[in-house]
RNA sequence: GCGGGGUUAGCUCAGCUGGUCAGAGCGCCACCCUUACAAGGUGGAAGCCGCAGGUUCGAGUCCUGCACCCCGCACCA
């Protein structure tokens, strides 16, 4: 075993061993308990970024933590085929040839988009493999394959024929880049700096002048009117005149409307209906006609006059020049607002009146609502349920037409002789009305979010009944960021209710985003984003897995740094190396022996030698076991950060700094009988050596796949493969006893390294100790001499009862530790200055200890009011402080006799 | 404006149902290539747990107020 831990072909071969031998592959006809969970589908253009590394490394940490539990485990793939960024990619292709999607058309562009999936598309699932993703690779599901598209339809005709789905021309976002509508939430706003002019619009008839505000001077070419508040005193003798539009020569309105802000501006605004979402109510309020001035492109309309053809920004700036050169541009002032973009391209959208499809969103909303309401639905952490229930109550129509021609086409067919319009499964050709074979299908598609929101029980075969959807839905569990609570989790919810009468999943686990390591957002445009395909070649992919677990606190963001992976390779070579360490020395062990120990919940109490057991061996799996039900209680809870933090600890700590440097002189030494002692502690040794590191690989693996499935594979005893190994389970190891007194062995033993250490003695140098104490405490000191003195470096251990002799003050160094006394003779080294500052020091520390436990002892109402557990704790904690200072007053007393009688240090 | 989150060691962050909880990683100091591991070992320094009150026998841990930071939603003429 080499010795250091090669994460690349280790990896490598396990991906494709574990994909060979269908490890990850659900069954549908097995009758064990199942689990299941659908991956939030990545988009079919993208590749890996560490914000998917982290969400899908949790889910394969409950993925195989489950199928360990022996649960029949799907975790289902797939991609979505995300419309905008699909084509917009395409698109570019073609530019690059010279040719626009028109050229093609579309049926050529739409084949064209396909082939380009086939090339390049799902690269990002590959990708996934190399994270050690479990999914069951057979099942990969696409948004556009054919049963999801089928389920498309069904659901659109379904809401269309139950007066969910309706078209209307209202003011919806465009984007004039993507060259298709958003939905609400697709618009993102920034707060950037803008300006505010302030326009002067004169009466048409008579005295006077109204000044308006405006952020968008280039869109008053398309005013219809000026709104006021009607309790706005200043303008109330205006509702009903008339003012003249400068440079329009157009007559329009002043309204009242409820809408106007008075504090803001002037109080007065003009009002673009084409234009602006507030402006559009306001104009079906007070009938006002709407003008088109700006296009899909961005460009002015023959309706803007002059300004005709130039982009908005240009028009801006003429439209400015001509009102001021007309004396109407009154003012200017800096803004601090948000204009809306896309959240695509970033791209400033425009609002435009357009006819689109929309879903009613309230009757599918109050369902979903009720269904988390009553528990039905749990977000974990629990306060995400607030974020979706006030969303979901405030929720608007979902605008689903897109502009595009990469998408489900919707299914929606008019008859161009009789003009009925119908929504079919099957594609139309004849006019369920009239019979005309003159049909055309509405041009738009779907947003893609329409179909991911059908996505855990599309991707197991509905709208048929299928043995999987049986078997497999509703899923057990769905992990997602917040990002898309309202783009996703929240529409998954109305449809799961809608179609298959329950709600998707009984959990939601939020997570948050990986920022850069200065806690920015990852983006391209900073240029901050990290590969996690690079991150895994060099440094593994269970190390990039544990750093980011590690890092992510309950729906926090966490910030992604290099030298936290590090740590976590570092942690990987550890368990390597502690392994090696392991099978080295059980290469000689009864297999027989072994096999009884493997993952068997009492394969240790039935061990047959366990009379053998040492205080040591008893204490490392009484903390294991202790590891191993933290492990599974913190799983249990959604919380595979503390989880990774517990065996990370535990491991490193307990297992690989205490238990195999204690184990270490057992298992060197030799023994050709046996039947000899020796030969039978030895045994012991490897046997909880083994049973510690085997339950230990198990507790790890759903954390890092690949190292432990390659240790493991390794020991002398192993099955098939780790990931469908035994998770481990309470096996009745705690030992409260072991655990205390080798806790104190371990206190004596720092207590040595670190009178040596400062005394400065070499490493090397082995020396005697003196220790005294209690008997009880005498008997476990004495059980573990061995280890104390390989640990601490001695070459001699003396045990001294109580009134035992101890050497000369002068001539040793003395400390208190587990309620034992030390002394280190170290002829020469000896300060008795030094030493009396030590001691007092720690006196001091003793004697506020137990100044904290009086206290609270002594406090009224204590001993009457708290549970009786603490109060024995203090009570102990009091009188163990108390010894201690007792037994350091006696040491600073010997060594007050000693300085008094002698001239400090010399030798003994 | 409505809602949510954060403020704990130099840096990044854990601390669940209030009672050894003052922790981890990285960094820092000293010593060590001790036969699993220098991607390591041993020892060490370092924090009045944002501020002010309150509840309680007892509060980073619960409540109230304040300050600063962040994020949603709405508004943004």
């Amino acid at each position: 075993m080499p010795h250091r831990y090669d994460p690349r072909q280790a990896e490598e071969r396990w991906t494709r061993w574990w994909e060979e031998n269908r490890v990850f592959h659900a069954r549908v006809d097995s009758d064990k308990p199942r689990f299941s969970m659908v991956i939030p589908p990545p988009n079919v253009t993208g590749v890996l970024h560490v914000g998917h590394a982290l969400d899908q490394t949790l889910q394969d940490i409950f993925a195989r933590w489950h199928r360990m539990q022996g649960k029949e485990t799907l975790w289902l793939p797939g991609t979505d085929h995300a419309g905008i960024a699909t084509q917009v990619r395409v698109e570019e292709e073609l530019a690059k040839e010279g040719l626009s999607r028109h050229d093609l058309g579309r049926e050529a562009f739409v084949e064209r988009v396909w082939q380009w999936k086939h090339h390049y598309g799902g690269r990002i699932l590959e990708q996934l493999k190399g994270l050690g993703a479990s999914c069951d690779w057979e099942r990969e599901r696409f948004t556009m394959d054919e049963g999801c598209s089928r389920a498309v339809r069904h659901v659109f005709v379904h809401l269309y024929r139950k007066g969910l789905i309706y078209q209307g021309d209202y003011i919806v976002h465009w984007c004039p880049r993507c060259q298709t509508t958003l939905s609400d939430i697709e618009v993102e706003h920034e707060e950037e700096e803008g300006r505010l002019w302030t326009l002067r619009y004169p009466a048409a008839e008579g005295e006077g002048e109204i000044r308006v505000a405006t952020t968008r001077p280039e869109t008053m070419l398309g005013d219809t009117a000026v709104a006021v508040h009607p309790e706005d005193e200043r303008y109330r003798a205006w509702i009903g005149r008339r003012v003249r539009l400068p440079l329009m020569d157009r007559e329009i309105p002043v309204v009242a409307d409820e809408a106007v802000d008075p504090a803001f501006g002037t109080g007065a605004v003009k009002v673009t209906p084409a234009h602006d979402p507030t402006d559009f109510e306001i104009g079906q309020r007070h009938n006002l006609p709407q003008i088109q001035v700006i296009g899909q492109d961005a460009r002015m309309t023959a309706e803007a006059g002059r300004f005709q053809g130039l982009t908005r920004e240009e028009a801006r700036q003429a439209v400015l020049e001509a009102l001021r050169a007309g004396g109407f541009l009154v003012g200017e002032e800096p803004l601090r607002h948000a204009p809306g973009r896309c959240y695509r391209c970033g791209t400033v959208v425009e609002p435009l009146v357009s006819r689109q499809w929309f879903v009613r969103m309230k009757p599918l909303a109050e369902p979903a609502i009720r269904a988390v309401e009553e528990g039905r639905v749990r977000f974990v952490p629990e306060h995400f349920t607030r974020m979706y229930l006030h969303w979901m109550r405030n929720v608007r129509d979902w605008c689903i037409s897109r502009q595009l021609w990469w998408g489900h086409r919707i299914p929606v067919w008019t008859c161009q002789a009789c003009g009925t319009q119908s929504a079919s499964e099957e594609d139309l050709v004849r006019c369920p009305e009239c019979g005309s074979e003159r049909l055309e299908q509405d041009p738009d598609v779907l947003d893609t979010w329409f179909s991911s929101a059908l996505w855990p029980f599309a991707t197991l075969g509905w709208p048929d009944d299928t043995p999987d959807l049986r078997r497999f839905y509703p899923t057990d569990l769905l992990v997602t960021g917040y990002e898309i609570i309202f783009f996703w989790v929240a529409r998954m919810i109305m449809m799961g209710i809608e179609f298959m009468g329950e709600p998707p999943f009984p959990t939601v686990l939020i997570h948050g985003i990986v920022r850069d390591s200065l806690g920015r957002k990852m983006s391209k445009s900073l240029g901050n984003g990290v590969d996690p395909m690079e991150v895994i070649a060099e440094y593994g992919a269970d190390a990039l897995r544990f750093s980011l677990v590690q890092g992510v606190g309950p729906g926090n963001d966490l910030r992604f740094r290099t030298d936290r992976v590090e740590s976590a390779r570092n942690f990987a070579n550890k368990v390597w190396n502690a392994s090696r360490f392991a099978i080295l020395n059980l290469a000689d062990a009864d297999r027989a022996a072994l096999e009884a120990l493997a993952g068997s919940p009492d394969g240790l109490q039935a061990w047959k030698e366990r009379e053998a057991l040492t205080l040591a061996d008893r204490w490392i799996l009484s903390r294991y076991q202790w590891a191993a039900s933290e492990v599974h209680r913190l799983l249990e809870r959604f919380d595979p950060g503390e989880a990774a933090q517990v065996l990370y600890e535990f491991i490193w700590s307990d297992l690989c700094d205490a238990y195999i440097e204690l184990v270490k002189p057992r298992l060197y030494q030799g023994g050709d009988d046996p039947e000899s002692e020796a030969a039978r502690q030895r045994r012991a040794a490897q046997a909880t050596l083994f049973a510690v590191l085997d339950g230990s690989l198990r507790l790890l693996h759903p954390f890092m796949p690949y190292l432990t499935e390659e240790i493991w594979q390794r020991l002398p005893v192993h099955g098939p493969t780790l990931a469908r190994a035994a998770w481990p389970r309470p096996q009745g190891l705690e030992d409260p006893e072991a655990e205390k007194q080798v806790g104190r062995v371990l206190e004596v033993i720092r207590a040595i390294r670190n009178l040596r250490a400062e005394r400065g003695v070499e490493p090397s140098r082995r020396v005697t100790a003196v220790l005294r104490a209690e008997p009880a405490l005498l008997e476990a000191l004495q059980a573990m001499e061995r280890e104390i003195r390989a640990l601490a470096r001695l070459e001699r251990l003396e045990l001294v009862a109580p009134g035992g002799a101890v050497p000369e003050r002068e001539a040793a160094v003395t400390a208190v530790a587990g309620g034992v006394e030390i002394y280190l003779p170290l002829a020469g080294l000896v300060d008795l200055e030094k030493e009396r500052a030590r001691l007092e020091k720690e006196l001091a520390a003793a004697r506020e200890e137990a100044a904290r436990a009086r206290a609270l002892l002594e406090r009224p109402g204590f001993k009457e009011k708290a549970p009786a557990h603490v109060v024995q704790q203090q009570e102990a904690r009091l009188a163990e402080a108390e010894a201690k200072e007792a037994k350091l007053l006696d040491q600073l007393a010997a060594l007050e006799r000693a300085g008094a009688g002698g001239n400090g240090a010399h030798g003994a």
